[in-house]
DNA sequence: ACCTGAACACCGTTCAAGT
DNA sequence: ACCTGAACACCGTTCAAGT
């Protein structure tokens, strides 16, 4: 059949993907709606149903696209430990840049894990520990639990993440956090009355790697090398 | 001031919420409508306004009031690490009985760290971690960790639950998950592939709990104690 | 103080009609 | 094959009015 012209302009999937990326980088997940996108892509409602079935795909679309954006074109880490890290640290990254992935992450992998992002993760994850020297037996509650950690802390990191703008919003925010845990009653919540001083002024980034550090300690120390 | 007689069927905001999570038990998420509510309750939508701010409010008082539920009147178990055991099959059981809770749990210590569960869960976890001889400096580190992974396997354990009603469907979707992946090219997902195997017929809780030994463990190789 | 319920502005989705 | 855009059924929230 005869290849058609195409107006650079055309209305394709893809293009309906990344501006509902745009979007959603801007004003979150509950700004994406098809008023705003049909007006930024100059078109109608009917036009993008055409392309993609409904809100749940396009936001599926959006973040199968971006995850695999971020672990593309990955030079291998050196040490399995380092390799973990570096995953997880593209993946915090890209976290930081798309706030409301770190909400989306959980719900795409557990309603579409045949869909291209659980796959993808879990052999980004799995590799490492595997190199690791962790028995064949053992990968599956190794890799599953190392994703769990990485996708709670991705949730607990959307929000927390750039609140403000200006990076003084945050201060203010652990602040106020910590604040309120020392006014908790020491008879119920002597823990949190402690712990509350190392909440403020905690480095995200810093605590999120020390907890995949854990995690891999873990794994480790429950699979020593055999010698 | 007079007290007044009340009837026993009056609004209360307690009476609200408890609507609230039978909807949510019976409808999830995105069931929870003012509509459904308002018939449930036989009264009208001002009239719930007037004892809640708004949705995301209620649905934070129903996340609130369940983990409340789940984590009272827990007999202290013996050793920190079978009360971290104790705690997390806690959360991992009213999860199971309210699917939503998966995803709302996280949603709602991130969007309030100082309402009511962000504490409760912290006091909760955070108590056997000081026990296990953890020193003071890393409690804040080693008790997010834990917690992330809870989350993160919560969120992945919300929808997974109880899919279809009979035992049979969740077998059924485990095995096709299963196939897909083994369907997947072998030069990019050499590790999907081989662990495939290992999720067909999986038991959730008994991932659960191992994937939590793995972090324990993790924690306890981390500071070992002193001698 | 507490409740009613109509009204408002918005939402995702459909579909007959166009090209 | 691809797009238009009005129409539909729904949503959370408000608010004048009642008791």
């Amino acid at each position: 059949m005869a290849t058609r012209t195409r107006r650079s302009d055309a209305l394709s999937r893809e293009r309906i993907v990344d501006a509902a990326v745009e979007v959603l980088d801007a004003s979150g997940e509950s700004g994406l709606t098809f008023r705003v996108l049909t007006e930024r892509l100059a078109t109608g409602a009917g036009a993008i149903y055409w392309h993609v079935a409904n809100r749940d795909e396009l936001l599926g679309a959006a973040t199968d696209g971006v995850v695999a954006a971020a672990l593309a074109d990955r030079p291998s880490a050196g040490s399995p430990e380092e390799e973990l890290r570096a995953v997880g640290l593209r993946l915090f990254d890209a976290i930081d840049d798309h706030p409301w992935l770190g909400t989306q992450l959980g719900v795409q992998m557990s309603r579409s894990p045949t869909g291209p992002t659980t796959p993808r993760l879990v052999e980004a994850f799995g590799r490492p520990i595997r190199d690791l020297g962790v028995p064949e037996p053992a990968w599956f509650t190794a890799t599953t639990t190392v994703l769990s950690y990485v996708l709670g802390a991705a949730g607990q990191n959307a929000v927390n993440g750039r609140a403000g703008g200006g990076g003084l919003g945050r201060a203010e925010f652990l602040d106020a956090t910590a604040a309120a845990w020392e006014a908790l009653d020491e008879d119920g919540y002597p823990f949190v009355r402690r712990v509350a001083r190392q909440m403020r002024g905690h480095d995200d980034q810093e605590q999120f790697l020390a907890g995949l550090d854990l995690v891999v300690g873990g794994i480790r120390a429950a699979h020593p090398p055999e010698r």
